[in-house]
DNA sequence: AAGGCATCCGTAAACGTTTACGGTAGTATT
DNA sequence: AATACTACCGTAAACGTTTACGGATGCCTT
């Protein structure tokens, strides 16, 4: 098809490993000749073959995020991935890697898409998102020996590095404010799945609850869907339990709209007839009333996250600090108007 | 690191050719001994470098769909990806052939990025998405010789297939319906970029309006950007019209519920004070009052546009019919309560 | 003037596959 | 029994790079 490092040699007189040498900037080669390679290179329009690159190097430059498909990348958090995309790709730019997403069709085992991605050798690093409490993934990528780190913990450990937001300060702060304002019936939001952020959530709710002498009821952990029409639904369980709570905690940035929507509809208002803390997304800003809400910088979730891969990849091991790098991501209550009401005494 | 082929065979005393054969299912050679090397594959987890059978093969059995991270994939309708990606996936697995995502970071031109990701040869073919009136994206493919296929139309026309939803019936339909109901002065939104469907859609719209013997007034084409808070913007560019428009239509299926939500702050409410006509999204459903609003079988779009672009592609070229396939995919009016409204006389 | 050194470049092997070609058996055909 | 065919397998070249090694040239040192 088109021309490669041989035709350009030809075309310039000159061997293919000079060739080879002068666009790879290594040492010992004329400058002049140097740039009469790029310039024909330019000319020709040559570019390197990628195949035969990764092959003699044993690389391919390309980092790999997955997620699922089925789960609506965006239902997760909208701009949420959006967002970490921004920041990995900030520090890839550094290395001149890329990114690509690995994009899991819904009806496949997750496991076993990962498996054939990575024997393709698409990539040198793998980042994978929206870990379950128990997930087989991370067990698979370790015995393979790829450099992998994943957004969220696990209980399957196996020794990888990872970021993951700090669930257990959103749970505590949002259940010490709300009981400070008088709540004892405080609803919380879990997902549907495994997702390990769940648990991680629902435990330390727990513990918050306790911590103040209350218990949290069972019946008041609403399961979710992560989208705004899972907000709906949450709107509608809440509303239609026997006693109705006083507040409710909404662990995924999709759930407010759905939620205020639900509530509006059966004339309830949030921050006036029942406390709502959530968490920041695109629509938050623009809720009515001003969502109480948890925000992250989550540019900067993402370089880190893509820093710690790094740090776990021996090429770039002299320019990360060493060790296997684990973050608890901080979060940040942002006041607003939707957490107002305060229950009975 | 692992193991090659060359070491499979050493254990199998077998050459490397037997065994590559074996592997890829040839005819010339005996079933036991395939089953031997089949077995022993696995058992010494051997999988093929992929590198190595590019370079061979001159084919990597990946698909890349091309998208920008900074106009928020949710924001261009949310599910709306998601379901096209099942359907490319759906055909994309009948040829073993899998799907990545490209991910051009929001603050990098489009077209530099897709060099780079096709000079880097990650796929045999691309889908470019979200195609501008004039999109670089398309000569340079085109004059690479690499096999790729747009989602919607564009004034760069490089004899490539492409699938784009139809817009002109959208508008039309939108129009002629509007107009049947009274409305004479009818608010359409387009993309605030340079997007094609904009384009199509605005000039649909004006000949919709002529047929009637109307004219869409300049001022009545109301910009947005493709996510939630654009409809929350759109609401308030409306109610802010000097004579405000009696009905509007949106052009992308996230504006709908942040136009409700703009609209009802201002105690304006669809259906009753204004005639909306929508698309269909994830919250559409839930929208109230019962949205109107256009939807397409994404799924199927999915597939009809990775058929497209396998049917270009001279490896299949005895499986999809010969020809650059060019389809302007349907989409269908569904009857809710928002556009009740009637315009006086 | 002979040696040493730096600079530049060519040679060839290697990365892990695939595949056209030829070779060796064994079996069937005349 | 010579021939022809089939079934299976090994050989080796090729894909497009990178890179260790060595060779050639010219300059500087003694």
């Amino acid at each position: 098809m088109s021309i490669g490092i041989k035709g350009l040699a030809e075309h310039l007189n000159l061997s293919i490993g000079t060739v080879s040498r002068a666009l790879n900037d290594r040492p010992d080669v004329n400058p002049e000749t140097r740039k009469r390679v790029g310039e024909a290179a330019l000319a020709l329009g040559y570019v390197p073959n990628q195949s035969g690159r990764s092959l003699r190097r044993g690389q391919t430059g390309v980092i790999a995020f997955m997620m699922e498909t089925g789960h609506e990348i965006t239902g997760q958090g909208d701009a949420f991935f959006m967002s970490i995309f921004d920041g990995v790709q900030t520090v890839l730019g550094r290395h001149h890697l890329d990114l690509v997403a690995l994009l899991c069709p819904s009806d496949e085992d997750a496991g076993d898409y990962l498996k054939r991605m990575v024997s393709r050798g698409i990539a040198d690093g793998i980042i994978i998102s929206s870990t379950k409490r128990i997930d087989p993934r991370i067990d698979f990528l370790a015995s393979r020996g790829v450099p992998f780190v994943t957004l969220g913990r696990s209980s399957t450990d196996a020794g990888q590095p990872w970021i993951d937001i700090d669930f257990e300060a959103m749970a505590r702060q949002a259940i010490d404010r709300l009981v400070a304002r008088g709540h004892e019936r405080i609803a919380v939001t879990v997902p549907d799945d495994d997702a390990n952020l769940g648990h991680v959530f629902l435990d330390s709710a727990r513990q918050a609850h306790s911590a103040h002498g209350l218990v949290l009821d069972p019946e008041l952990a609403l399961p979710f869907r992560p989208n705004e029409a899972g907000g709906y639904a949450v709107a509608g369980r809440l509303l239609a339990l026997p006693e109705r709570p006083t507040a409710v905690v909404l662990l995924n940035p999709s759930l407010a709209a759905g939620l205020y929507r639900g509530l509006s509809e059966a004339g309830v208002r949030p921050g006036r007839d029942i406390a709502v803390i959530g968490r920041e997304s695109p629509q938050s800003p623009y809720l009515s009333p001003s969502l109480t809400r948890f925000r992250e910088d989550l540019f900067g979730c993402g370089m880190a996250l893509c820093e710690a891969l790094l740090a776990s990849m021996p090429r770039y091991a002299d320019i990360y600090p060493t060790g296997t790098i684990r973050r608890i991501w901080p979060t940040e209550l942002i006041d607003g108007e939707s957490d107002a009401f305060r229950a009975g005494r």
